[in-house]
DNA sequence: TTAAAGATGTTATATTATAACATAGTGTAT
DNA sequence: ATACACTATGTTATAATATAACATCTTTAA
């Protein structure tokens, strides 16, 4: 009951992903795409050689490029995230709605909660302006202790 | 005459920082201050194997771990910052001042900026409050061009 | 239909980081 | 001063993360 519940958000997920491609105008190629299930089908985040062992169950000549290519093309159009205090892989909850994703990482139970503020857009565009600064990307990653694993 | 007045802040920043460990009750072995007058000789960020290099010509059979650990030694006492996106490491500009540091890292001259900002540390309690959160460290690192950069 | 560009396959290697155990130094209670 | 516990360093080995370089296949557009 419960992976049927969770298939059907991955198949909603994965409609969206394709739509937004064609209209982007972007290759989702069968590995591309075959990639990405996997790393939705996690819980939480994905290391590149944990999901390249997953992978190796489909295709099992499949080398580290292969995964990495796929992550390059995924972080590149915004489908997935890089959390750069753990090298890992997430998905992005809501791909190209907008620029930059911040993070909740919980040390405890390893849950990463996405956040998207305007409040953080703000403080970013500030400190860039009074810094006279180009900004590019954003890596925001906060790690503490998760409301569920506080005792 | 430029060389002499780095070597002088040099100077300066390492008494403080004995400074800091004395009262702090923290060892500042040789090791570990040969290895930060190291990281305080680069004009900006470092990377640990090239840090081991520099260091090796000081003492030829060292190896990662004698450099990692210093690096744990002096970041977990804030003397230095590691950079996530750049899996590098600089100096903290006000060692013990405050808990958290964020940085402007310019793309084009890889110069880092250290910003403390109390309007950041805002977001980050703000944002952490509103999801139950409880914040240990941040990762805060805007890339992009700096101002000298901008043609 | 064919040249160019893009994607994937494949081998090899670069880069970053830590585990595990041995040895040496330091502080402290006796 | 001695012996113990603790911390730091030395050393070997390897784990974990990521990319370079080149070959081949596929797609696209002229």
């Amino acid at each position: 009951m419960k992976n049927s519940k969770e298939n059907k958000n991955a198949n909603i997920y994965m409609k969206n992903i394709e739509k937004l491609c064609k209209s982007n105008n972007l290759k989702l190629t069968a590995l591309r795409k075959q990639v990405l299930e996997l790393i939705i089908s996690k819980k939480g985040f994905v290391k590149a050689y944990d999901l390249l062992n997953d992978f190796k169950k489909i295709q099992p000549n499949a080398k580290p490029p292969t995964i990495y290519r796929s992550l390059d093309f995924l972080e590149e159009n915004g489908f997935i995230h890089k959390l750069q205090s753990l090298n890992a892989f997430i998905k992005c909850t809501h791909p190209k709605e907008h620029d930059n994703c911040y993070f909740l990482i919980c040390k405890k139970c390893n849950n990463v909660e996405e956040v998207c503020s305007s409040k953080i857009d703000k403080v970013v565009s500030n400190t860039s302006k009074e810094k006279n600064f180009s900004p590019k990307n954003v890596t925001f990653e906060i790690s503490g202790i998760c409301y569920k694993c506080m005792s």
